[in-house]
DNA sequence: CCACTAAATGAATGCCATTCATTTATAAGA
DNA sequence: TCTTATAAATGAATGGCATTCATTTAGTGG
């Protein structure tokens, strides 16, 4: 047995690729030539390039940060994992789309993600039936806000327009005028803390 | 002059085709040929396919629900605002990365949109400088949210973790007893009303 | 030493968006 | 009516892509 390939490596190498070439050089060829193998190579540990993406979503949620939960109030754990959450994938938003609709089974350290989470909303309180759906509500906010961050900074510059949208012409100059770094981080912050006071209004 | 083709024709048959074929249905080949032409000539009237898609986003825009703005109170009006638009691009969430990145200078009727909406929060009272991150917020929680809406059922079954993930897991299955028809219309409900409470406190 | 099996190979397949030199057709000007 | 400019359509290429498959390679257990 025992060939040069095995999941850690594939995951760990397409991850490499990722951050040198970015999405669009995650080919399955380009994955392969990194590991020094031919690219049917690969189809003997993985079914599909899903598959692949598949892994590297699971390696990043191992990443995001749920050591607040428990160590602190659910507020402050919640706002801890919302932006570690939030930064980890506006790198990689390519993968948005396949976690969205990613049978939780198929990626341990997803769920074990939730798990954490799930544990932190009952101890703070939450009825059991409205943990899913608020933890739901928080990522559907999170993965939409994890595109911002990578959008274009004229992306709201309404060009010849501007005449005929005095109303949103304005609102963006006026925004613009705060001077913010970060336009994304000041909509996620208001978003955010909105979600955390509604939400927490349902523990019993 | 005069050819066959134009934009409105390319998005009516764009759109027909999507909703015949899906997205992945959605080539120039099969678009030519839907429009009895050869693909090439698809070039003349569009730079690439992202423009086709584009053209079909901004057309879908138009079908978002901002009638209540101006029409009623504030909280009203962004319901109907929000349920619409995420209805509309929940059976087009391919769109969603290419929107998430869209100058709106490329899209009248998105920005049409943007307009009546920041009217609507400049006349209920919103200072001008958080309008814009206002709506992103909305705007990031509802595009997240469309994802939901075409996810598997199954989506949370925890499967053979479900041992090791008793919060999760108990989580899920008191949800599934609650018997809602929709789960992603309660996370979504849950999630809006918290956000439109919230970011309603920030009116002067 | 043999047989089994996991893993790697390289050549093909089919689909895709996109380009380009060329042709067709239409409208405007003389 | 003839000419010319131009917009639009064509068909044949190009290059990239994921994926398949028959075949070969190389280890491991009996």
């Amino acid at each position: 047995m025992g060939g040069v390939l095995d999941k850690a490596g594939i995951t760990e190498a397409a991850l490499r690729l990722i951050e040198k070439k970015g999405y669009d050089g995650l080919t399955m060829a380009a994955l392969a030539r990194s590991l020094n193998v031919a690219p049917s190579a690969l189809y003997n540990h993985v079914k599909s390039k899903r598959d692949v993406l598949l892994l590297v979503e699971d390696h990043l949620a191992s990443l995001v940060d749920v050591s607040a939960f428990g160590a602190g109030p659910w507020e402050d754990a919640v706002r801890t994992w919302a932006w570690s959450y939030r930064d980890v994938f506006s790198q990689h938003t390519p993968l948005i789309p396949v976690i969205a609709v990613l049978p939780v089974t198929d990626a341990p350290q997803t769920l074990a993600m939730y798990e954490t989470v799930s544990a932190g909303f009952r101890d703070a309180g939450f009825p059991e039936e409205r943990i899913v759906s608020s933890i739901v509500a928080l990522e559907s906010f999170i993965f939409g806000s994890a595109y911002d961050v990578t959008a274009p900074a004229d992306i709201f510059d309404p060009g010849t327009m501007a005449e005929a949208t005095p109303s949103f012409t304005g609102a963006v100059r006026s925004l613009a005028e705060q001077g913010h770094e970060r336009p994304a981080d000041v909509a996620f912050s208001l978003g955010l803390e909105a979600l955390i006071s509604g939400l927490g209004g349902l523990r019993g």
